[in-house]
DNA sequence: TGACTCCAAGTGTGATCACACATATCACCC
DNA sequence: GGGTGATATGTGTGATCACACTTGGAGTCA
């Protein structure tokens, strides 16, 4: 009577996936944060909420909250018409977004440390090699998420939900630009180096090198991307 | 002919105001943040979008867009069944958000020094009497409200919207539970105490005092909503 | 030729209705 | 009496319609 095929069900391993009900604006917001942070917009791009519903095929409702919810994180801005559109970046902006990402994540490196295990030295060497690979390959958006997943892999081991967040709000007002360095061989050489010091550190425990190691990685992004927009401008 | 009444219009000191246009949802939002912020909902309150639109006799369209930004704001949170709630301070979050106001609020004091003038000093010492009558007459509203108002006011001197942001909502998180702390004599002696000090960093120029005397604020009220939290668990 | 008027397209905002889901309550049957 | 199923209530989600506002350009008149 206790062995009935029921009874498999409630057993931790042998039963069904947890169904992922992602709801339609959730679904919209993912994929607009996925294009923004990797460069798929371009800077000053119009957003509204008719155009993207008719884009995605859904109505215009949750495209609103997906937008409202970009707009919260700063990954929109509001433009003329009270539009909302990709932000472009200035210099200003950018000094004060790097010295934003200094600050913190200088500290979540710090935080994560002491949770870092030779599995994730493992991952991120791994994520390094992906990244070599891909530079060789000139795709840069394997780069770019190889990247990302690289930085968010220290970051979360520092159990901290609402500095991710922020810190991610960051990366995601970046994410436009980040695809114009990306496309520097100067830059890619300096910053794999870097990883590699970064992931040194961390094999060795060294504190101090990799939070300096993470802060020479942001101004060398920033120094290049200053340098970029300056050129623009003339 | 050029001298027509309508010229007047253009000129930008004789013209009309101009006409704050606040849409509903924008009304709700403020309504909704600024009670958050002083502390008026219970933590763990739960916020559904059609209570607070009975309540706000608006309909729920406007709600459900003010509570998705808040929440978008780490100033809300999902409850059990999908309904937002006012967030429950645990002794980990606030030690998570007490060193990113330690990092981003001793940024902001830093690159805001250079703009600190002498109308700046006058009106924080002047906030600083006004929190001190609060006190004296026990009106812990109105010392929240100058509370705030005497960082915001340092902190909008760094000229830095994106940080100015993420500082509101790491305040916005904390504000159920600010309160608290008001109640308590030492730490408010402590707090003017040190307000003093910042003040008088202000005064002088002393970048790196001013620095110290914010994070002496931080440090003293994680230390007492800490104490209060860990007396509440037992 | 120039300035002005008017209209159409596009935009965000808000209300209302309908639906799926979760929870709690209670009657019901074994 | 205890488990079981139906129902009522409250929740977020999404579609559709209506409205106010902005903007652009075509058309018109001096």
């Amino acid at each position: 009577m206790a062995n009935r095929a029921v009874a498999d069900w409630s057993s931790d391993s042998g039963g069904l996936e947890p169904i992922a009900r992602a709801t339609l604006q959730e679904q919209v917001y993912q994929q607009l944060r996925n294009r923004i942070m990797t460069g798929f917009f371009q800077p000053g791009q119009p957003l509204s909420t008719r155009s993207v519903a008719e884009a995605a095929g859904v109505s215009v409702m949750p495209v609103r909250d997906a937008l409202r919810r970009l707009e919260v994180e700063n990954a929109l801005v509001v433009g003329n018409n009270r539009t909302l559109q990709v932000p472009i970046l200035d210099v200003d902006t950018l000094q004060e977004i790097s010295a934003m990402r200094i600050a913190l994540e200088g500290l979540a490196v710090e935080r994560a440390m002491p949770a870092i295990n030779t599995d994730d030295v493992a991952v991120l060497r791994n994520l390094c090699g992906v990244m070599n690979d891909s530079i060789l390959s000139g795709d840069i958006d394997k780069y770019l998420e190889a990247n990302w997943a690289f930085h968010n892999r220290i970051y979360e081991r520092s159990s901290s939900e609402i500095m991710l967040s922020v810190i991610e709000s960051l990366w995601l007002r970046m994410g436009p630009y980040f695809r114009l360095t990306a496309k520097d061989k100067n830059h890619l050489d300096n910053a794999m180096k870097i990883h590699h010091d970064i992931v040194e550190a961390m094999r060795t425990g060294d504190c101090a090198a990799a939070r300096s190691a993470v802060v020479a990685d942001i101004e060398a992004a920033a120094g290049d991307l200053s340098q970029w927009l300056a050129q623009q401008a003339s």
